[in-house]
This record gives structure tokens, sequence and C-alpha cells, in this order.
DNA sequence: GGTAGACCTGGACGC
DNA sequence: GCGTCCAGGTCTACC
């Protein structure tokens, strides 16, 4: 990536990594996403004044700021534009404190902030496509989307609101969800689903999740799985691989009495609120970065993804 | 309220 | 190379 118009400066809380806020949650390796991790740094698209690309290069300085390196000169506005969603990506605003003192063992490792997208609706997308399929396949669809559909960027509402459903089955291979992205780029586009009502922060979780729930392809996993990505974290989204984590058994989707296991589940991690989301996929990720030492030293374990 | 089956794709596997 | 099976969350129809 050319790296020839503005330096952008982003101040971080003390205590901030960005490799560790990066590697935090598996869209980071979802395009346009590119995490280098050599030079760890994160080049993206994000989208400027008019929707234009705007090409990102984010490293952290030895003071600890973040440097944006931007691939043409902004504006002051279209710069404060880049800066809110590289924020949000990263989650610089948000107050960890309550977190780290519910969970002193989290705070010792320095996991709190889980990555995410530039605004609601890629990670709206992205959960649609993490859904009902390999990891494989949802990095595929990620990448067809943003090469035929995005311009090389993360297509925005407009540009699948004008995308026919068969043309994104077709061309990205999304298969059925393609009615439930178009239909949800449509709703945003018309009005109809307002993005800023779903971040206020007046709301209160259920209200967020039950109008969560009323989005077509959103169902309980997808809509508590976007709460945390909103900032709430006490939803679980609870999926095949939490019945995995917690009983140690393949084949979730099949396994008796569910409802049940539910309750237990959400038991589990009750003193944890409300940072229930939090304290599960600490114990996940823990988890993948004992199977990942145990696959650097020969064993056939995966890292998992999502 | 609970359950079964369809949706769709890519990968694994057997032949 | 081909066919079959499987994983995965949501929706709908049915009991």
């Amino acid at each position: 990536m050319r790296v020839n118009g503005s330096t952008l400066q982003l101040g971080v809380p003390a205590e901030f990594d960005l490799a560790a806020a990066v590697c935090s949650y598996g869209y980071f390796m979802l395009e346009p996403n590119r995490w280098a991790p050599d030079s760890r740094r994160l080049l993206r698209p994000l989208r400027g004044d008019r929707e234009r690309i705007v090409h990102v290069r984010i490293s952290q300085t030895r003071r600890g700021t973040l440097r944006i390196g931007c691939d043409r000169r902004l504006a002051r506005a279209e710069a404060g534009r880049i800066r809110r969603q590289v924020a949000r990506m990263l989650r610089i605003d948000e107050d960890f404190t309550a977190w780290r003192r519910i969970h002193p063992q989290a705070r010792r490792a320095g996991f709190d902030r889980l990555f995410r997208s530039p605004d609601f609706f890629e990670d709206a997308v992205k959960t649609i496509t993490a859904c009902n399929v390999s990891w494989s396949n949802t990095i595929t669809m990620n990448r067809l989307l943003c090469k035929r559909i995005g311009g090389g960027g993360f297509p925005t509402p407009r540009q699948l609101a004008a995308t026919s459903p068969i043309r994104l089955r077709r061309s990205c291979r999304v298969g059925y969800r393609a009615d439930r992205i178009v239909g949800l780029a449509r709703s945003i586009v018309r009005g109809e689903t307002d993005l800023s009502w779903l971040e206020d922060p007046q709301r209160t979780t259920d209200e967020i999740h039950d109008r969560l729930l009323e989005i077509d392809g959103i169902g309980p996993y997808s809509a508590a799985n976007l709460c945390q990505h909103l900032g709430r974290y006490d939803r679980l989204a609870i999926d095949t691989e939490t019945y995995r984590h917690v009983t140690g058994r393949r084949g979730g989707s099949r396994l008796p009495n569910r409802a049940a296991m539910d309750r237990r589940i959400r038991a589990r991690y009750q003193k944890y609120r409300p940072y229930q989301f939090l304290a599960y996929w600490f114990e996940l990720w823990t988890g993948y970065e004992g199977i990942e030492a145990r696959r650097h030293e020969g064993t056939k374990e995966t890292v998992a993804s999502k």
C-alpha cells in the first residue's frame, strides 16, 4: 500500500496494545482487514467522504499512540471520520475498568478489547456470513464481497442495496444468505433499520437484542453476537462452539435438552455480569492460545476461527 | 413450546 | 473425477 497522503495520530489509553486488540476476535482475518504480524500493522480500506475509499495503515508508535497512514490527503472533517472508524474497530473509547476488576486473570492477560469493524453494518454482514458455514467459506464470502461488490473495500449498504440477491449469490457464493444481506442493506438505506438507534447508549440491551431479532436472518446467536459488537457483553452468543467448550463434545446442534443446557451455560457465566460474553470469550481465547502452542509442538489441532 | 427439515457451500471421504 | 456426507445458524411448518 502506498502511504503518501495524510498521517493521522490517535491517542489511546496507557495500557493499549494494538496487536492484542486486533488479534482478539477472528473478524480481523476477514477481508478487507489485513494484519501483518511481523510489522504489527493493520491495513485496510475505510470509507471517507462520499463513501470514497481511503487505504489506511495503522501502527503503534513507541510512545503508544496510533499512527494512521493514508494513501491520500484528507481534509479535517474526513480525517475525523477515519479516526472515528479506527477508534470503533479497536474500541479505544470503551471503559473496561469494571471488567478488569471482575476478572483479574483477564486483566493480567491484557484481555479486554474485542476487535470489530469500522461500522455496525460490516459487523452484521460478517456475522451473517459466519453462520451455518465453515470458516474457510466465510473467508471466501468476505473476500468476494469486497472484490466484486465493494470495489476493494467492504460493500456499503448502498452498494449492496443496489445489488440483486441473485447476482450476490452467484458472484459472492453466499447462498441463501443473499436475500438476508440485501434485505438488511435495503432496510438501512430506506431508513427502516436505524443504526444510530442501535448504538444509542440510552437503550437497554433487551431493547437492542429484541430489535436485532426482528431483522431477517438474525437469530438468537447472531443477535447476541451483535450485542457484543455494540459494546453490550451481557448476552451470550451460544453456538455449537459453546457446547463443545462446556461439554467437550462435538455435534452441539444435535444435543438433547438444548434449552436446559443453554440455561446451565448462562448460569455458569452469571457471576461475570454484565460481562458474560467477555468471560466466555476469554476462556475460549486462552484455550485457542494453548491449542496454537501445541500445534507448534507438532500436534494436528488447528486454531479456531470466529 | 419443541422438533424436523430445508437452505447453501466447500471440504473430506470413499469408490 | 464423481457422488455422498457433513458442519453450521436461521426460518418455517408441523405436532
